[in-house]
DNA sequence: GTTCTTAACGAAATCGTTTTCGAATTATAA
DNA sequence: TTATAATTCGAAAACGATTTCGTTAAGAAC
């Protein structure tokens, strides 16, 4: 019943540990013969090899690190399940760790990741992050890291992400296109790249169609939570009355805002249209359903996957080619709230 | 940069490996001074033993295996949450693995970790798991198990769990409470314990105070989908005008109904009441919002893993004492459905 | 001075796998 | 028949930490 060892079945076939090591790896200096029979044995008593025992020879743990700012998160809990998908498919292990958004956890976590000698690193940076130190320690040691969604342009690792500016400037030009003209935005914290962008791909679509754009009407959601967006929700009604649309930096705020505006009873979309940004599982269930932009998470993490083992060739054979930075498409999911 | 060993310590000290490693673990056969100094720089260096190598001698993987039925399910997400917190405390790595409420994966899954030398196992089992041969597999292996939240009666491992039936009781007694006299319960898939639970709570309830109880009133929401919700609630209004009141098995169903009842316009709680159960983030931002049952998530992961120590001694120095179960209190949130 | 304790340290075996390098056997060529 | 090459196998040395069991040296007891 214990977990067997190659000593087990050398013995059981009167065969050196050596051989039966290479006939399970296909080494050319086996016979046919030996080959079919330690590989069918195995098959039978269901050995796999010692992973510790391995990696103290090979220096490889199979296993990838993943940290990502929240654990309880729809878009992430996405992503990780493509990584973990495409993980298993090639026989790595996950340890998933959560920074909870704060650089000094994210420190430790990935200095722990270093600690445990994982082959890589796939992490999504936290809204706080502003110095790359950690990030660039791992690269140092040779170690290969991936960025999703949430990256920095301070390192020059592989990354794959959506083109948050664009997405943002389709999602605001329905806006437009549905007869909306002064549109405010809940946007996400100054710091990270994608509520950054977002904004701008608001700013752009808002400035091309020569609509009003006033930084009155620009909101910082410091922990886009919904309660950001029912507050600012309720300011706008009360202090803007003229705007008639509201583009949040994610679903979250969003739901915020529809819950506040469902208070004062303001009819969506006619007196005020909402769109979000991420397309979580409740924003089909709201009243009325949210509007939002679709990121394809599973599809992420199933890249990032991809991208860590080219990038862990990369490495391999000398540092030659380049990194690969893979951008997915968006598309809008269009429902009651515009 | 690379991991040092305890080599270089030692070659750097002028002491044996031997010594050194000692030193670190306060063997007593180590003096005072040369302790002193030996901590003194692993802590300059930020030393810490290979893992690996570790694992080869003690047998100790410093690794426990955690399997849910889903990845991006609120509540578990936050289960998750307690245990890493407390694995990270007791210098534990976590291994989360999803058995997406299949049988046949979850046995993959609890495979996967045995063969990864885990030290334990928490284990939350899917909804169509009906054997448990896997989990006897386990414990044959000596390897400490524990359940939480979804258990099975068939084994005997320790778990920490809820008093559904009790939480469901309380539930429905405040829709009583409320006035309501003809209620409807979605319940979930006939196997796992806490669907069975909850639909014995709410009978309990219903028959205690001589309310009516009718089997066309229970839906079984096998997916535990909003979706359920929904098509159950228009069958309702359609077909069972009499009943004032929907106690669903969890807040996914819940909120199913009440986007149903949103556009039929009937007024919640006036003419129907919703309760949910376990408190999902979400549950707080539907108009109106949800009343529902609080379920303990991160309490319910420390305490899980809390469990797996004791359980993991209790295996080291024999079979002697007790498993054992603990059961966390539950508390209604009453919100605007009710 | 001899014997015995005690304190402080190290040599070496071990965990299970991988891999290098030789040895042994067989087949081929001269 | 002998020399050479090809084939098939195994011995042994890593990887890094742990732990058993000795060894050495200093001090105590006689």
């Amino acid at each position: 019943m214990k977990n067997l060892t190659l000593k087990d079945i050398a013995q059981a076939l009167g065969l050196s540990i050596t051989t039966v090591s290479k006939a399970l790896k296909d080494y050319p200096d086996v016979s046919a013969k030996t080959k079919e029979k330690v590989k069918a044995y195995a098959e039978k008593v269901n050995f796999t090899p010692n992973a510790y025992a391995a990696f103290l020879r090979t220096q490889e743990s199979k296993m990838i690190g993943v940290v990502i700012p929240r654990l309880n998160h729809y878009f992430f809990s996405n992503v990780l399940r493509g990584i973990m998908h495409q993980a298993e498919a090639n026989n790595y292990m996950v340890i998933v760790l959560s920074s909870e958004e704060s650089y000094e956890l994210e420190k430790k976590q990935v200095a722990k990741l270093v600690k445990q000698n994982v082959d890589g690193i796939l992490i999504s940076i936290a809204d706080t992050t502003h110095n790359l130190e950690h990030i660039n320690r791992v690269n140092e040691l040779n170690i290969p890291l991936v960025f999703f969604d949430k990256y920095s342009k301070l390192s020059p690792s592989p990354s794959v992400i959506i083109n948050d500016q664009q997405a943002a400037y389709m999602a605001v030009n329905h806006l437009i296109a549905r007869g909306k003209k002064n549109i405010a935005h809940l946007r996400g914290p100054l710091l990270p790249q994608n509520s950054i962008d977002r904004f701008l791909g608001y700013r752009k679509a808002i400035e091309e169609k020569k609509l009003t754009y006033k930084k009155e009407w620009i909101f910082t959601c410091e922990n886009i939570s919904s309660d950001d967006g029912y507050r600012y929700t309720k300011h706008i009604l009360e202090h803007h009355p003229e705007v008639d649309a509201i583009f949040a930096v994610a679903d979250l705020p969003a739901i915020g805002a529809i819950k506040c505006l469902n208070e004062y009873e303001i009819a969506i979309p006619e007196q005020m249209a909402v769109m979000g940004f991420s397309n979580w599982g409740i924003s089909a269930l709201t009243t009325p359903a949210l509007s939002t932009v679709n990121q394809p998470g599973e599809e992420m993490g199933a890249s990032a996957f991809d991208l860590f083992l080219t990038e862990k060739e990369r490495l391999r054979k000398g540092e030659n080619s380049n990194v690969e930075n893979i951008e997915l498409a968006t598309d809008l999911v269009i429902r009651e709230s515009t």
